[in-house]
DNA sequence: CATTATTTTTAGACTTGTCTAAAAATTTAT
DNA sequence: ATAAATTTTTAGACAAGTCTAAAAATAATG
């Protein structure tokens, strides 16, 4: 079994792991998790010992396949539970990651299992990010940011990369939400603005947007 | 804001209360939390500095109203979870404590509320016991022991005084579930020992069982 | 490659919640 | 009402998780 706290700093090495290819820094941990170095270096030397983490000393760490699973199974419960806050709750998607940071913790096979099937066995967050499955395997999907399409190419809008509650909410402002099409309709060279349609609305997002909203690319009509 | 160790020590202290007229004895909430009554006293010391109970030393404590409120809310969260697991997740009424234990300590008004209302703000748990107002509120309905009835009277079963798995498991066994008109049709003055009419079924139960049963009298047919 | 800057680890301390063992207060019984 | 039994509190210790400050290792720079 893990603590609350070995569970929080599994799952902040595997998102980590998951941009970087070679072992995760002690800083990086440290960033992540607000917390000091110091206590990340006390808290690997135990994941060490349960096996979940492969240490040396000033190398930084990796993720063993038990730590890997562990974590994966929180991300799952994480994702599951914002769905439920979303679908069923009635939550806006920038509500939902406080509330899942504190469920995700909650031990119980049967719960989740549970769960996942009276939600209809989803396989996205609300924020567009997939769900591992039971084995804590993840189905990752190719996608672009929505600033590398040029004039006239369209896909649809499938998640988010910065999905701090400020953000999240200027999109639902502008209407932009997971599974719609968007379509550019120009680019500005100035300032890398863009012109684009989004259902039959059309609307003008700064670069900066554009950086944050990873797009699928969409095949047929 | 309180700790999870903190809000259980209410909850046990609340529980406790309704059962006593006086004060709470170190010993019984060692007893209710399986801990030690030195621990007990440790945190009795602090929750008397936060103003939720009042303490005299070696006389036992009290809740205060702000510790009935916060007891209150943790006790609704418990039963509203549990009502979610059985009506949502298919547990059975046996499986849903455990659970519930843990889900209790979320912290979100939000969640509970917006549950509450996709429960359609149920009035009691899955074992018949009243859920607490958002005020801290509990309708408390009068119910008498099963094993209290005379011969040709009825009621119908509202809730059990022991809520351990064994016991639920057994009832479901039986067939008795909360809102079945029970009527008794013969007493056995050997074991007190009773026949019961249950829906269209005879059973026969013994004194122990009817001495957890509560039962609400039955008005009209 | 020697020196500076950065990262990481160690050492020691603190908090929360728990425990054991012993002392103090209270209650029960003779 | 005094002795015995029980309950409660105190005193001191421990584990988990965190912190600060200083030492050690690694990386970057002239």
């Amino acid at each position: 079994m893990f603590t609350l706290s070995e569970e929080n700093y599994l799952k902040a090495i595997y998102h980590l792991e998951l941009g970087n290819d070679g072992g995760v820094s002690t800083n990086a941990i440290a960033e992540k998790l607000a917390t000091k170095a110091s206590s990340v270096t006390d808290m690997i030397k135990k994941l060490s010992e349960k096996e979940v983490v492969l240490y040396k000393k000033y190398k930084g760490v990796t993720l063993t396949v038990l730590g890997k699973t562990v974590a994966a199974s929180v991300v799952r419960k994480h994702r599951l539970w914002e769905v439920f806050l979303v679908e069923k709750l009635n939550f806006s998607w920038h509500e939902v990651h406080e509330v899942a940071e504190q469920l995700e913790h909650i031990k119980s096979a049967k719960l989740i299992n549970q769960l996942d099937r009276f939600l209809g066995f989803p396989k996205h967050d609300p924020h567009g990010d997939p769900i591992p499955d039971k084995d804590g395997n993840l189905k990752i999907v190719a996608k672009s940011l929505l600033s590398t399409l040029s004039k006239n190419e369209s896909g649809i809008c499938i998640g988010v990369d910065d999905s701090s509650s400020g953000f999240l909410q200027f999109l639902d402002k502008k209407g932009i939400t997971l599974g719609k099409k968007i379509t550019i309709l120009d680019k500005e060279d100035f300032d890398d603005s863009l012109s684009i349609l989004i259902g039959d609305k059309k609307l003008s997002i700064s670069n900066k947007i554009a950086s944050n909203l990873y797009i699928r690319a969409h095949t047929g009509q």
